[in-house]
DNA sequence: ACAAAAGCAATAGTACTACTATTGCAAATT
DNA sequence: AATTTGCAATAGTAGTACTATTGCTTTTGT
């Protein structure tokens, strides 16, 4: 398992992208300034043409890497979901207690992130911030099942299952793992932004980490206690 | 209690629109036909032009109504909303047992929609699958703090508070009830849409209801086991 | 070493979407 | 009967997503 760590890298499907942009100097300002750029106009302010004017090149450049914004998104997404899977299993490795493992893949899923960087081009608590606010508008369209075959949404699969087996194993009859840790996740997802946004919807107290507290109780209660169903 | 239920009707903010779609023919028009053009098309793929062009009418003339496209989502959800309230005080009335009211109320937040006609020209079975794929691009911008002066989450937030009443009812030192209910709707909004886009994400199986049945035990077990947060 | 080929970004566009300014007509009010 | 008010229709503008073509630079084969 310790030899994965240090091979394991971010992958990303090559079906989202034209041209690697891990593999020039420009792809690298497209992936950094289009991570700057949603995170501060959102996803429907952010544009080729804005994107183009910041980090000084053309809207005909960047298509030449990205056949669309939605698939800069997309990418984008992939990658924060390798990056975790990278951190998950780096921080459950060599834990035996199956309950340490669940509660740190919770923590994980749940926290923001701490910044590493393992890629300097980028900033991944903006990525963060962007997945956040933004990713589920990448699925929640009509062009779903499209991305979905091109392999768009393999690395957040991916990284689910992972969490799941963790589920099965602290708890091998409970039937709902992937339907908890999905939940988990965007649920997390959506309690930051109303944290901020839409207090009314939350109960964030002065305590530090409400969310991973309310769902850390929410998953143990729920996989440990299955006779209410 | 019974005398609301005749009173109280679907009420929206009268901020969300310029003219109010339910005092004209053509406001119907304008309200039914953006339910099934945003059902069939999507809300990107939704329009003023495709819009105008179904009814027979002209943009200009939708503008009258609704000062924006985004407008008439906010308006359809917190349409949605109030009538869901309204089926939230319809069904728990006289319902004395607080477990049987919390198993209706969460039975009503993640079931498909029983159809009823209060207004004719508003089809909820569509506008329910529209509050499952499309209500959160309402509050998952940049314009959401805004939007939130004018009143445009205000029947969302009161269900929710609704719910989280009989909750705290249930269980009067749960800390977290608000948390608890949003983490529940969106949930099931997003359970239902990866039921059939993303299933690897779920466990949706043969039986019915699987997405309540998941919900009913995530939050019985959680608001009555609180010890291992 | 040098010509051919391949890969790159820049320019200049098109098609479409969201939204607005203005006008003409009809109903209501005085 | 004249004036006001409210309605929808026409004809636009600004801005966004995306494309076709060109010219320059780097790589490759002999």
């Amino acid at each position: 398992m310790k030899n994965l760590l240090t091979t394991v890298n971010v992958q990303v499907c090559e079906k989202l992208f034209l041209k690697d942009p891990e593999s020039s100097e420009l792809g690298k300002r497209i992936i950094m300034g289009s991570i700057e750029q949603i995170d501060k106009l959102g996803f429907e302010g952010y544009n080729f043409r804005k994107l183009a004017n910041y980090i000084k090149t053309t809207e005909a450049s960047i298509y030449r890497y990205f056949e669309s914004k939605n698939k800069v998104l997309l990418y984008l997404t992939s990658w924060y979901w390798s990056w975790m899977e990278y951190h998950l299993v780096f921080q459950i490795t060599n834990v035996k207690s199956v309950e340490e493992r669940l509660k740190r893949a919770i923590s994980l899923m749940t926290s923001i992130v701490e910044v590493d960087h393992i890629n300097p081009h980028i900033d991944e608590k903006s990525l963060q911030r962007i997945v956040f606010s933004e990713s589920m508008k990448a699925y929640m369209n009509k062009e779903v099942d499209q991305e979905n075959k091109e392999g768009a949404f393999k690395n957040y699969k991916q990284f689910v299952g992972r969490v799941s087996e963790i589920i099965q194993e602290a708890s091998p009859n409970y039937k709902y793992p992937h339907m908890l840790v999905s939940t988990v996740i965007e649920g997390a997802h959506l309690q930051h932004h109303f944290a901020k946004h839409l207090p009314s919807l939350t109960n964030i107290t002065e305590e530090e980490n409400t969310i991973s507290s309310f769902y850390l109780q929410v998953v143990l209660n729920t996989i440990n206690n299955q006779s209410e169903a």
